[in-house]
DNA sequence: GTCCGGCCGCTTGTATACTAGTATCCACTG
DNA sequence: CAGTGGATACTAGTATACAAGCGGCCGGAC
């Protein structure tokens, strides 16, 4: 690994000084995740929190309160005086996500297309009309944004904001699976048409149908799972 | 707030040498979390980290690492530069909390109760027994341990481990209400009859009766907010 | 050549020192 | 007497020093 800081999106632009007064935990926390998820951070990799405080440019100590988060997600593994690794792919750690995303997404957006009304929907079109652009350009960043904000509008349209991040932390490790396997060609716009076919229910208020949809829609992911283990053999756990 | 060390079930047994190698901080978080479950530490109350680690025999670093987890749970409120305190109780956090807790638990009974095998159901059996042995003898302490263990072994059942960590985590909020309502005389023999309908349903292998079954009987626990709200209206949120 | 043992460098966990920002209280001013 | 400004005693965030354990490496013995 390189030695600047390659936190995604640019680090804090206002001055150098970089003793906020507000804790940079839940930043350092979120460009952990985001690296591991790009699997820049690889599976099984070992990250020493000495080197990445200097890296990030902080000590050790933000540094341990990130890792301490991402240790709860399980996406990284703490072995005390031993060192500190980047989880690898455990299977059962995948299906337990997507069990999670599955109950929380498909029960809210059932709520959600009871509650839905105008402004919502015009703006949920909106991204997924965002959604189209962004696959027509092949820009898979741009998509992989706008595709967690449709699933976040969807979850919040619930009426339960506290979900959202709930469902986000459980989903790492299927977002993981997804970066690896977001080459293939036709993905985007298979993906596109099933969130609009969920929009659409959810626009008529059609609970099952919704539910039905987005069931269907999330389990795709999982039928890249052999593939990639495939690719990667050494990215996932050894049973 | 009394000076030693309040922690429930006894502190370190072995020896008084404290600085063991593996981390304390779970050990921590568990206890700070049971102490605002159970009300010892009151919503509103103002936390010191340093006051909180002299109590509890260990420096502010282990304090600070139990404390983010109780943050990300919204058990606790951090106000950097004014101080940590116990969340009020919020009626959005609690409804969240029942939703994320109803998703999770009645998915997964429906996988459950395909899945349920001679053992384990008279596992759960046992534990109905032992529920019902408590009640008789008024042991709330008990039940409520029971009762933990009988949610938990009808999740886990699913085949999904990963699932209760984070319904328990979510959960917090639930048992911090349901533990100042749990003076109500008929109460748990009402829990425990609910409990044995699951149970049935599962055993049977009927998903639709078992999730039904558990939804009604989860949503008990709601119905006590407003007189709790009454006996302790500052426990609560002010809107 | 092979195997065993001790040293050394690394790790995480913990304690402590330091920084900067907030609120409170009290003295001083109008 | 009322109101305001500043010293002060807190707070959490961060950096750093220290403790203790594990593993690899190297040298020596057989």
């Amino acid at each position: 690994m390189a030695e600047p800081i390659p936190i995604r999106g640019g680090d804090a632009p206002e001055g150098s000084s970089r003793p906020r007064r507000t804790s940079s935990g839940p930043y350092l926390y979120a460009a952990l995740r985001d690296l591991i998820v790009r699997a820049e951070l690889a599976p099984g990799e070992r990250l020493s929190e000495t080197e990445l405080g200097d890296r990030l440019g902080v000590s050790r100590t933000p540094v341990r309160e990130a890792l301490g988060r991402l240790r709860d997600d399980r996406l990284v593994e703490v072995r005390p005086q031993i060192g500190t690794f980047v989880s690898r792919i455990s299977p059962q750690a995948v299906s337990d996500a997507q069990f999670i995303r599955e109950a929380l997404e498909c029960t809210a957006v059932r709520v959600s297309a009871e509650l839905a009304d105008e402004e919502s929907m015009a703006q949920i079109e909106e991204n997924l009309r965002a959604q189209e652009r962004a696959v027509a350009r092949t820009d898979i960043d741009s998509w992989q944004l706008l595709d967690d904000t449709f699933h976040r509008s969807l979850c919040d349209l619930s009426g339960h904001p506290a979900v959202w991040p709930v469902n986000e932390r459980a989903k790492s490790h299927l977002n993981r699976l997804r970066r690896l396997s977001l080459t293939m060609p036709d993905y985007l716009s298979t993906m596109v048409d099933a969130h609009r076919a969920v929009s659409d229910a959810v626009a008529i208020h059609d609970p099952d149908a919704a539910e039905v949809a987005l069931r269907e829609h999330l389990r795709a992911v999982l039928r890249e799972v052999p593939k990639i283990r495939e690719q990667h053999p050494d990215y996932f756990e050894e049973p």
